[in-house]
DNA sequence: GTGTCACGTTTTGTATACAATTTTAAAAAA
DNA sequence: TTTTTTAAAATTGTATACAAAACGTGACAC
């Protein structure tokens, strides 16, 4: 798109806020980016502005850039829009979806389950993306498939929390299965419907995962 | 958000570009655009940023900003998206807005009667916006009311086109009647349903909307 | 007449200098 | 001790200067 240097430091910056290297509320003062990237400042702002209108940021006029603390209600607001969008893709991708993108899928969905007899989350983590991401192209609307994976990628911060959740990778594993199911009986109804109660309340509820995120996350008054 | 000056250009260009001063395929070089603001580059080339992360504007590197032109195939991908979302916004503005909101909305509905009768298209337009945006507020989710607004102005270029459709107007009217009294009646189901066509397809259909755009509006190869 | 190469101009990407505002810190007064 | 004021320091917004790459023009060769 841009600049070279400034769309390398975009790069990183959006990997460590997605990683979670960078939490939400820290700062992000321009001098010491230079110093970290070495350039001047000029391609660090413009980094940082693409990372405020992605969303990942906020830019307070004259008071610096901040890692985006997302409010509790902000957060169940994106999680609404998200099983939505995600439900579409399934319900697309069900009727879109070339036999070889189904068995494609089927594939990639049982190689990871090696992944959850020995508990690997990380890796697990990762392949699960994967698996969202084919669903996403599936869907034949590459528009669609980026804005879900926008979004998806705004609420990462917020997600990676309840990685270690008990016996949270055999239920998304299950859950999986039952999803390409659905794909592979090519009922789309019931592909979004699984996909739209898997983004969100995964397993129990939806207040599992509130009550598991760190305060300190939120916005105040959350 | 970010600076006072450069958020004024990028506002003033936006509306160039939602307005239709400025065309898909149009060039902005940044000189051109620091006189005509007297201002120096710095905030020019932060305002182009900008737009082009909210995607009206292509940046391709060292060779300059470009109003956006969007092929025909992600055309009808950003409507398939549009029309989901648009449904949810009614889905659950249905089930969320007040007495007084959804009263207030009939009202806004009824003082664009006038507007129909005496074909004024421009200021029915705005009235038309106005109207959809009561009901995405109406979701009482401001994430998806701010998606939604976003995504419906980067179609906006190409929707004003269509304006001038004979009886594009009472057609109009009448689906927001429909729409309005399935909110009044709290019907979800049915108020989604009618917002995800009135969207797109508007009285007849979608090859309409196609057959009018102005190809050289649309990206080569569409 | 057409095609290609070279040079000059224009335009973009980056760095740095300057201006303006906010934050902080300390000092003075209550 | 606490609060308020003030000034210095640091950080952000803007402008300009410099470097590099792309575009255009023209000349020369075929």
């Amino acid at each position: 798109m841009a600049a070279k240097r400034s769309e390398e430091l975009l790069k990183e910056l959006e990997h460590d806020i997605l990683t979670g290297t960078l939490t939400p509320g820290m700062k992000l003062d321009e001098k010491s980016l230079t110093e970290r990237f070495n350039v001047s400042r000029t391609p660090v702002r413009e980094a940082l502005h693409k990372l405020a209108s992605i969303g990942l940021i906020d830019i307070l006029p004259r008071r610096g850039a901040t890692v985006r603390k997302v409010g509790l209600k902000e957060l169940i607001e994106m999680f609404e829009v998200m099983a939505e969008l995600e439900g579409l893709c399934g319900l697309l991708a069900t009727q879109r979806m070339t036999n070889d993108e189904v068995q494609n899928l089927r594939h990639r969905h049982e190689d990871t389950y090696i992944l959850v007899e020995n508990g690997q989350y990380d890796t697990y983590y990762d392949a699960n993306v994967l698996f969202h991401e084919c669903i996403y192209k599936g869907s034949h609307n590459n528009f669609l498939a980026e804005q879900t994976m926008n979004l998806r990628n705004r609420v990462a911060p917020y997600r990676r929390i309840q990685l270690r959740t008990p016996r949270r990778l055999e239920t998304s594993f299950a859950e999986h299965e039952k999803i390409l199911h659905a794909i592979e009986a090519r009922d789309a109804e019931q592909t979004s419907e699984l996909l739209k109660s898997h983004v969100t309340v995964q397993q129990g509820s939806f207040n599992n995962f509130i009550s598991t995120l760190p305060m300190d996350l939120l916005r105040d008054g959350s």
